[in-house]
DNA sequence: AGTATTTTTTCGAGGCCCGAAAAAATGGGG
DNA sequence: CCCCATTTTTTCGGGCCTCGAAAAAATACT
């Protein structure tokens, strides 16, 4: 089972607890990783000594906030920005989109795209995103060999070990490794996530204070998505990402949903459930490729307007994403909520009936202390998450000792 | 966030490690345990070492299965049965039932008492299981001193500290804190464990060939309930168990839950719910107390000779178990499932129902490679579980250094 | 300018794990 | 019957790592 701890994994360990303390905290002074840690001054002193002989990390100026304090001035720790670089790539879709990201977080390069993901051959697909990774590394202005790692995220279902797309909406394909492929054609470590899990991270480092340990984000899009947070952990399932609460059933035998099954809760709550919904089409109607969101807005100001179908149809869908989240609820317990894409710009109109269904369920006890919070806008959300996965993955492989880890120790 | 390693906490963690691969094992040797832990052949010897001294461990005789290889025999090692010793508590509907196991895991002593929990107050329910615990500690074939932990098991939600039981079904009382009541009682950690999850942890010692890294032990009893094991961790809710399937909402404004509320799982599959649908009671009807387990048994006789409202009922439990494990399975993917308890001897007349029901959801692509094992018997399994449980919990104790790790130095 | 205060570094001590070699324990073969 | 090959276990020296205490550094206050 698990593996016993080697003397010299001890170090490493700690370098990576001192790494992720300085990226959390912004710019901590050793005594302050000290206190985060646990570990002593003398082990802390130590290693921020070689990580920054290391070029990892930097001192920062004298704290700029005029020390009001007494003694000797703490020096901030901060993330020296050129120790590495990573890439991102999100494809939604008709949408390829990709920046570089400086070690410290910052956006130095972007580049996005329209293609049309639902006629492409699988041929193309690939062949658009390994070009789009290519024109930006060849960026004069970006040192090739400073980027560590790339993060793909995608719409739909990848596997646990985040190499590879098993099944998307965006493309009839299946089954693409695209980790595999962009390692292989540029020698640089590549993951493939799910677009909700990395929603779920970026959520985690934009307001720590409320989503931490354990919370839930729903992308409300043309599809029903998820990514959760629980103990501290990004939840997947055990061979693929997993948690898809869109394809949880809500009424057995009921409408169509765009996966060819009947009664899930996405075939209520997605965009193309609600427009079927709105238009009284009937439950067994195909589902339309895409709706815009325009369209979507547009259907969101005329059941603000009056009481029609199309109020009817966020009725549904509320009712559909209530009775889930009731169902989850009951698993995990109930936790905070982040509403995530275009229709969640039309809450108001989901959120009676979400709460109605909500009270009807194991987690209706808590209905009125469940709090949800709403952002129209996925894809910045998705880049950010890709962003900080590939970083904290550097974090992860930098700090291990060996190679550079060396001449900073002969410098010292 | 989480705590850097001290230097000290290496050795624990080893010495944890080995305790855990010689429970593991049986009777591993060294080098064995240096081939599973990964640690060098010196330091698992060291760290024997010292475990013998502080009787920890003992060593086994020269390997009694004639050694037929060449060299130096192993010596097999193996837990010390007078390490230590725990108790194990299983409360259930009208059943009280307690055991003393000895470090190696052997059943010392047990009691069992029938009481009705169901009417009983607050402080009777109390009163008899500390009562039951004190008659056992005074057994005079019994060392008080060395009994280390407690594990209560019960039916029912009990919080993530497994410290109280938050609520059961076979008692109208709330909110009690028997972890802290028996820890204050007899001054012996106590912890307070969920039935399923036990169910759970004991599947996974008895066959960790077939339910190791993730697998979903399902109770099929008057209520339904799930112990859930996730990527080789025990699965709770944030605030308590949690794993509550049997309320996950088959049918929105279905059939009357024991819970109160409409459409349940255990609506539909649990035992007042199949007697209900065999006797065409209605779905409104107000579910009975308790269904004997005879009378399930008869149920399930009368439903395999003839098609009747008995098989029907069977069937729609089949369904709504189905769509269950359908919603369930699209969050974490399938995994292999034991169902357990009395209605699990009538697995032949819900499986048909059940496997089409998942073949209607997003698990179904897997539906025929999906495995079901059955056990009638809940008991056992519970108890085995807390005891393991318990057990491990004396494993994570006994080792840090201090106390007895001194002596045992002095006598090296 | 001197002192109090706080942060950071230095230094010696103690522990832990590892690899290599030695010791122990046994079966096989001449 | 003795010696050697083989395998397991222990011993030993070396190298790291972390820790606590004390020293050094850097600033505010008086």
């Amino acid at each position: 089972m698990s593996v016993g701890i080697r003397h010299d994994d001890l170090r490493r360990r700690n370098r990576a607890m001192v790494i992720g303390a300085v990226r959390r905290a912004g710019q901590p002074s050793r005594t302050e990783i000290a206190a985060t840690t646990g570990l002593s001054h003398s082990t802390i002193s130590a290693i921020s000594a070689d990580l920054i002989g290391e070029g990892i990390l930097t001192e920062g100026k004298p704290n700029e906030a005029g020390s009001l304090k007494r003694g000797r001035p703490q020096v901030g720790l901060g993330l020296n920005p050129e120790a590495a670089a990573v890439m991102t790539v999100v494809l939604s879709l008709n949408f390829l989109s990709v920046a570089v990201i400086d070690y410290a977080g910052q956006v130095v390069a972007e580049e996005q795209r329209r293609l049309d993901t639902l006629t492409m051959s699988r041929e193309a697909l690939i062949g658009e995103c390994t070009a789009i990774v290519r024109r930006r590394l060849e960026d004069p202005d970006l040192d090739v060999s400073s980027v560590a790692r790339i993060a793909l995220a995608i719409q739909g279902i990848t596997d646990t070990e985040a190499r590879t797309m098993l099944w998307s909406p965006i493309t009839p394909r299946t089954d693409i490794a695209f980790a595999d492929i962009l390692e292989a054609e540029f020698g640089i470590p590549a993951t493939m996530e799910n677009d909700c899990n990395m929603m779920a991270v970026a959520l985690r480092w934009r307001a720590p204070e409320r989503y931490r340990d354990d919370f839930i984000a729903i992308l409300l899009s043309h599809g029903i998505g998820m990514g959760l947070v629980l103990k501290g952990e990004l939840f997947t399932g055990t061979h693929s990402s997993g948690g898809e609460f869109g394809h949880m059933i809500h009424r057995p035998g009921g409408a169509l949903c765009r996966c060819g099954r009947r009664g899930c809760v996405e075939a209520y709550a997605g965009n193309y459930a609600i427009w079927r919904n709105a238009r009284q089409l009937g439950e067994d109607t195909e589902p339309v490729a895409d709706v815009s969101d325009a369209q979507m807005r547009a259907l969101a100001a005329t059941a603000r307007e009056k009481d029609g179908p199309e109020r009817e149809a966020y009725r549904k869908a509320g009712e559909a994403l209530g009775y889930g989240l009731g169902s989850l609820f009951a698993l995990i317990d109930p936790a905070p909520v982040a509403m995530v894409g275009v229709s969640a710009a039309a809450f108001d109109l989901i959120e009676p009936a979400l709460r109605e269904a909500i009270a009807q369920t194991a987690g209706g006890q808590h209905s009125k202390s469940i709090s949800f919070d709403t952002e129209p806008n996925e894809l910045p959300l998705i880049r950010e998450g890709c962003a900080m996965r590939a970083l904290t993955f550097v974090d992860q492989e930098i700090f291990a000792p060996g190679g550079q880890a060396r001449s900073g120790k002969n410098v010292a």
